[in-house]
DNA sequence: GGGCGCGAGTTAG
DNA sequence: CTCACCTAACTCGCGCCC
């Protein structure tokens, strides 16, 4: 963050890395004594110029103008008003302090730079040595011996090989952690069987009931329990914080990290002069833009001089936000039993090298939607809003949302709406494509949510992360599903999720265009909606089947034909093998739904738009080509392929009453189509296998 | 003026 | 040799509609 006061002189002309403060550049455990200046002088000449960085800057500049706001609003606050609302924060404070509850201990664990750990546990070759969990695009974990160097979790690789030179990446291994985690969860059970998870490595427990039956302390029971940690994992350290509350609690397990414990006592005088020197940012929630404005707008950079400042925080902050600034300068925190809290909403994102090919993008969003399809079947859960996440190749962030009227969970249904929400943004140069269901049906709440942590993990997992870190090949048997949570029944479970989602699918399709009449009639979000329907008819499903064992030579010989003349053919489809073709006869959609081992093969057909391979087609095309496209690629495909080495061919197919395309096409505001009633236009469809172009 | 939908921003690891 | 900065879930505030 700019240390500099915004209107000073800027210094950046003497040292500019110091205004660049990421997240990554503020002291971790295991980082003291770390040369900081190198450290963010670094950082700084890796990043500047990029347009990460410039996308940074902008963010800074837009903080920035936010706190200039708050100071001009607190410079103008006369006497009275600030009368007006010390009141009201007397008010709250007193509230707040009847809520305060030492009655509780609480332990919160925090495994030691688990992922690494773990991964030496497995090498012990790697002891000693500078490491991190990761790849070259980003870190998970770093050990503590990396840390020393200012490599620290959610830094970018190369930036961390430059601190470290001598840096060992270990790729993660997400199966790994889970099984350890389960074993340090078997620990935990057994001091409260009500145990919070809060990620992978990271637990709260409600110890007061063992306490109190076996007589001693919460200092004992930490002590005990982090040798059973110890022990179970075979030499995994974790370090405890002992407290009368989760927020405390929290704080407290990261002060003697590594391998430590720090033990606040249930006593409102020791609390609250633990409180009053802490920094903020140490606060969970707290985090670098909070940080930046309490400090620059009102001059607060520790939980005491919250209080100090309770007229001002009441008077510049909403209700919601003031009361948790005051809890937290009161030291007031969580004490009841977890409530598990069911989740919200559910989201798959990926990023990829920036790029406006459209062929491509859909192909991403067809991926992404039926990532998030398997994740939503696995939860069992049907939500009403998608919303669409991009960034741009500036690194912009814009998010598009559509509510729908019926609850969405197939992929499908996912990328009925999300095309459309892609295709307004057209054209745009990406590199992340994200799609969020919430909005969930009622009757499915209550469902606990999985507070493994799905984060750095994830993006390491993803098949992006994985390419930039080895070759081709090891990709190819990276199934992401096999890193996924690993539930005992998870076979029985997506099996019996499966059925489900089919069982309230069918009949919706069935009423399929009854369906967008009635949402277009009683919502405007769906403007262009008629331009969709799907057709899932069994017997050409059964007619794909038959012919299922058809091979074909090479990409080239399928694709040149149907190009024709004119149309140069990219090189690295050379020699490729169309081993897996799995549709009826040899046309454009049974390229498009095969795997070309190895190579990316894709094509896309969007409103006469044609693409293969990049290359644009004209109208005509696929005008020429009509026959090709007359093919349904049944959901069945996809689910028998699912675990192969390629992804899915979605189709979307215009296969309607030539009255019914006519009636909807007078809502549409495009042009119609050239040659109406004959044309069966295709929405869109993709293919990929697992590779970079 | 309450509820809802949408978009942006924040946090954590 | 070079390149390379994530992902999930939440909260807040605004604008719209009844």
């Amino acid at each position: 963050m700019l240390a500099m006061a915004n209107t000073e002189s800027s210094g950046d002309t003497a040292r500019p890395w110091q205004c660049y403060n990421t997240a990554y550049t503020n002291a971790k455990a295991g980082m003291e004594g770390v040369d900081k200046e190198k450290v963010q002088r670094i950082v700084y000449e890796m990043s500047k110029g990029s347009q990460y960085f410039r996308n940074e800057e902008r963010k800074e500049a837009f903080i920035r103008e936010k706190i200039e706001n708050m100071r001009a609003r607190c410079a103008k606050l006369k006497p009275a008003d600030l009368a007006h609302y010390q009141t009201v924060a007397d008010k709250i404070i007193l509230e707040l302090e009847a809520t305060r509850d030492l009655s509780r201990i609480w332990v919160h664990v925090d495994m030691d730079a688990f992922y690494a750990a773990v991964e030496t546990l497995s090498d012990p070759s790697l002891k000693g040595k500078p490491m991190a969990v990761g790849g070259m695009s980003m870190i998970s974990t770093a050990n503590y011996e990396a840390r020393r160097f200012g490599v620290r979790a959610a830094m970018p690789g190369f930036i961390a090989r430059k601190l470290c030179p001598e840096l060992i990446f270990v790729p993660t291994d997400f199966k790994k952690y889970t099984y350890y985690s389960d074993l340090t969860r078997k620990v935990f059970q057994k001091y409260d069987p009500n145990f919070v998870a809060a990620s992978l490595d990271e637990a709260y427990l409600d110890v007061t009931e063992v306490c109190k039956e076996r007589g001693t302390t919460g200092e004992e029971i930490a002590r005990e329990l982090r040798a059973g940690v110890h022990d179970e994992t075979g030499g995994l350290t974790c370090s405890a914080g002992v407290a009368p509350n989760r927020l405390l609690a929290k704080v407290c397990s990261d002060i003697n990290k590594p391998n430590g414990q720090f033990i606040l006592p249930n006593d409102r005088m020791a609390v609250m002069t633990f409180i009053s020197s802490l920094p903020v940012r140490k606060i969970g929630g707290i985090g670098k833009v909070t940080e930046h404005i309490l400090r620059d707008a009102l001059g607060i950079s520790t939980c005491e001089e919250i209080l100090q400042k309770s007229s001002y925080i009441c008077a510049l902050f909403s209700n919601s936000s003031a009361d948790f600034f005051l809890s937290v300068g009161l030291a007031i925190g969580g004490t009841d039993t977890p409530q598990v809290r069911s989740r919200r909403s559910i989201s798959n994102e990926r990023t990829f090298s920036a790029t406006g090919d459209e062929a491509f993008l859909f192909c991403k969003l067809a991926d992404i939607a039926e990532m998030l399809s398997t994740d939503l079947q696995k939860e069992g859960l049907r939500g009403r809003t998608l919303t669409l996440k991009l960034k741009t190749a500036s690194f912009e962030v814009r998010t598009r949302a559509v509510t729908s009227q019926k609850n969405i969970c197939s992929t499908e249904d996912i990328m009925k709406h999300a095309s459309k929400l892609l295709k307004a943004e057209l054209p745009v140069s990406l590199r992340l494509i994200g799609l969020r269901l919430s909005h969930f049906d009622e009757e499915k709440v209550g469902a606990p949510s999985d507070p493994t942590q799905k984060t750095l993990t994830d993006y390491m997992l993803s098949g992006d992360a994985l390419r930039k870190n080895m070759g081709d090949q090891s990709s190819l048997d990276l199934d992401p599903t096999d890193h996924c949570m690993m539930h005992v029944e998870e076979t029985c479970l997506s099996k019996d999720g499966h059925q489900t989602s089919c069982d309230y699918r069918d009949p919706l399709d069935e009423n399929h265009l009854s369906n967008l009449d009635d949402s277009k009639s009683t919502s405007g979000n769906f403007e262009e909606k008629e331009e969709i329907y799907e057709s899932t008819s069994n017997a050409n499903a059964e007619k794909m089947n038959a012919n299922d064992n058809q091979n074909e030579d090479n990409v080239q010989d399928v694709v040149r034909p149907l190009l024709g003349p004119g149309y140069s053919f990219p090189d690295q489809f050379e020699g490729s093998s169309l081993d897996r073709v799995n549709s009826v006869t040899k046309t454009l959609g049974d390229v498009a739904s095969s795997s070309v081992s190895q190579k990316k093969f894709l094509l896309w057909v969007n409103d006469y738009k044609c693409s293969i391979c990049g290359i644009e087609m004209p109208p005509s095309f696929v005008e020429e080509r009509q026959e090709h496209f007359d093919f349904h690629l049944a959901e069945k495909l996809q689910k028998e392929e699912s675990g192969t080495d390629f992804k899915t061919c979605v189709l979307k197919k215009r296969n309607v009453p030539k009255d019914h395309i006519a009636s909807q096409r007078k809502h549409k505001k495009q042009k119609p189509s050239p040659k109406e009633g004959k044309h069966i236009p295709i929405d869109a469809f993709f293919v990929k296998s697992n590779q970079n172009f």
